[in-house]
DNA sequence: GTCTATACATGGATAGAC
DNA sequence: GTCTATCCATGTATAGAC
């Protein structure tokens, strides 16, 4: 890739995490990058355009990043460890802030909304292996469905990021209780034949309504 | 209240939840209420202040309106029916929109992340009264951190809702397979004495971590 | 490809008449 | 309290020299 987008790229990543969509300007992002303001207009054609590649340019490089961390995960409470590494991990880059941050302005930008649908896309995916992985060795595997699972967990952890911007307190008592509630999926994987038979003629009479 | 306050902050409501914070100018906002632009200004003195009053103001309204149902929500899934309610309700008025834009501004506008605090914190306060009140009645309700999971229940609702933006039928899933999931919570609570006794001494040996 | 300069629009905010 | 008019900063985008 051609230095000067590169650059481009990496401003706009750094700008949106540090001073969020509203400042995301091409001035500021140019300056980020040190180079020249007309530069994003050759190389992108607008604001818009180089923001969405830096939306999935950041999305896929981060992905990458933990796929190996999200594949030796081998129950959900490590799927959390691996959220709250990464929670941890991006407070400091800041590279899902600009997810959130895209999602957010994606309701108003029709030039923006598919370039955040697939970097959200991206991260659901990885979840969704994950949960495939996982569920295939639970005992109760007909209550989850995956696929929307998966996009429930993204969501919200796109909402716990934004949630940590007002309230960082908050936002951490919150993976602790989600943690705290993972033990449940551990107790019922480890359970004995017996409780076991119980449950599940339990669920049967329940229902999946 | 003074009657162009209220159709301002209305009509900053209305604005924020169709064009997003990007769209929420003086000019736009004051053209929604059918007032002058100069009236912002004299009356809440920036346009910050004025989405602050916004926010607080259609996030306490919203929450008194849905109080009742949640009060009468009896279980987990109950909570989940009266999620999906309100999240139907709101693709049409957009206050929870509303909450969602403005909780991804106040990362960079420190003017705004109180009011925005605040407003989550109301929806917060409803969710842990309902979730006090179902844990009390349930047999692993150690198991739950109560304040700690309405925030993340809360959050989770504002990243769904900011997801929906971007995929409509992703977010349906998302809520259909907590749907599911919440089955589970009905099998524990309808669980006989046995099996109930399997399980706590499980989860004794799993520990709380 | 990159720079300077600039046109042009939008938005925050204020002054001053009414 | 409300209006008109206006100032000024910021932002998008382009033209044209290098």
């Amino acid at each position: 890739m051609a230095d000067t987008k590169a650059k481009l790229i990496d401003g706009a990543v750094r700008v949106l995490a540090a001073e969020g969509l509203q400042g995301a300007s091409a001035r500021a992002i140019a300056s980020a990058a040190g180079v020249n303001q007309a530069l994003v207009f050759y190389h992108f054609g607008s604001v818009d355009r180089l923001l969405a590649e830096a939306c999935r340019w950041a999305t896929e490089s981060r992905v990458a990043l933990y796929r190996e961390r999200f594949a030796a995960a081998s129950s959900v409470a490590d799927l959390l460890a691996v959220g709250r590494e990464l929670q941890a991990a991006e407070r400091a880059a800041g590279n899902v802030t600009v997810l959130a941050q895209l999602l957010a302005g994606a309701r108003t930008d029709p030039r923006l909304a598919p370039a955040v649908a697939d970097g959200l896309g991206l991260w659901i995916a990885e979840i969704e292996s994950v949960l495939t992985r996982l569920s295939g060795s639970m005992p109760f595997a007909d209550l989850f469905d995956v696929p929307g699972l998966a996009r429930a967990v993204a969501a919200a952890f796109i909402g716990l990021e934004l949630y940590e911007g007002v309230d960082p307190d908050g936002a951490a008592a919150a993976l602790d209780a989600l943690e705290r509630l993972a033990v449940l999926t551990e107790v019922l994987d480890g359970l004995g034949p017996v409780a076991r038979r119980a449950l599940r003629s339990k669920i049967r009479r329940t229902g999946t309504r």
